[in-house]
Formats: C-alpha cells, structure tokens, sequence
DNA sequence: GACGACTTGTTAT
DNA sequence: ATAACAAGTCGTC
C-alpha cells in the first residue's frame, strides 16, 4: 500500500511512501492525492510541514527504500549524516568515499528523496553545484536553513 | 574569470 | 566493450 501527500511551497513537494518508508520525494507544480493512513506517516507531514516553516527538524530517523546502485547508496547514507545548516562540498565527499567529485554529483543527481536526503547540503568548492530539480529551489533550501551566514559565498 | 586536463560511476551505443 | 556524459576540481594563463 502507497500512502502520499504534498505540501505546497511554492512548488507543490510530494512525498510517496511505501508500508512507511519514503521511496520518492518530488518537486511538482501539482499536488498528489493526500492519502495518509498510518499515524507515524500523518507524523512525518507534519514534520516536512514544520520544516518548510523552517524548523530546525531532522529527517535521520525516517525509513526509506533506496533502489539504487551501492555506490549511490553509499554516497546518500554519507550525505544523510550531514547535520542540519552544515555544508559539504562534493569533493570532501570524494575523499572521504575514495571517488571522484565528479561521480559524487552524478550520485547525488540519481537521489529518489531530496530534503529528506540533504542532498542540498552538498556545494561545490566554489559555488552552489547543482540540483537536479532546479538549482533555485536548493537555494531556497538553504535560505530555509540559515546557511548563508556560514558560507556567504555560495550564490 | 576562462580554459583545459583529469576524474569515475552511469548511461547509451 | 567502448564512448560520451555529469549537480566537480585543480593548475595555468
């Protein structure tokens, strides 16, 4: 069973989940049909409700269902550590992982979850990088985490 | 700042 | 099996 909702924000984000397990979140200009059964689930909208508001909230302890490559899968558990308000750049993630910035970014542009996979935490050296939904809507994400004080560079 | 070389997993041929 | 590509980075001019 398939249980999703969406939240408006400027574009309309939607969150598909399987037996409570995230499997794919996506930026739309329309909202799928809210169908939310379970109470943990109606627990996880409120939670991507209060963080569009721009609460401080982490979405660690939330399941969700990677069907991707290993490396993929390596490079989003990485990311998903990444703390709220941090910034990491694609090549640090390299390093640490044994890889190349390069492949780091295709990885990231494979992510089925952003938000709740931080994928947008992740910049490049020097710049923004970019985002597979549109480069503007990791800028509001940021904006929505209070990163420019941290690093003013980004743009 | 622009440009090229190098990188490495994914994807297409 | 091989080539082209990408949400990068580093050195050089």
């Amino acid at each position: 069973m398939i249980e999703s909702f969406s939240i408006k924000w400027k574009v309309y984000v939607n969150v598909y989940l399987s037996n409570s397990k995230v499997f794919r979140v996506c930026f739309s200009d329309r909202p799928v049909k809210d169908r939310i059964v379970s109470e943990d689930v109606k627990m996880l909208k409120r939670d991507m409700e209060l963080y569009f508001k721009g609460e401080k909230i982490d979405f660690g302890c939330y399941d969700v269902i990677l069907n991707v490559s290993d490396f993929v899968k390596s490079v989003l558990l990485y990311v998903r550590k990444i703390p709220y308000g941090e910034l990491v750049t694609y090549g640090e993630i390299a390093r640490e992982l044994g890889t190349s910035p390069r492949a780091v970014g295709k990885a990231l542009k494979l992510n089925p979850i952003p938000v709740i996979i931080p994928c947008h935490r992740v910049v490049a050296k020097n710049g923004l990088g970019g985002f597979s939904q549109g480069a503007w809507i990791k800028r509001e994400l940021l904006k929505l985490e209070n990163v420019e004080q941290n690093c003013g560079k980004y743009k």
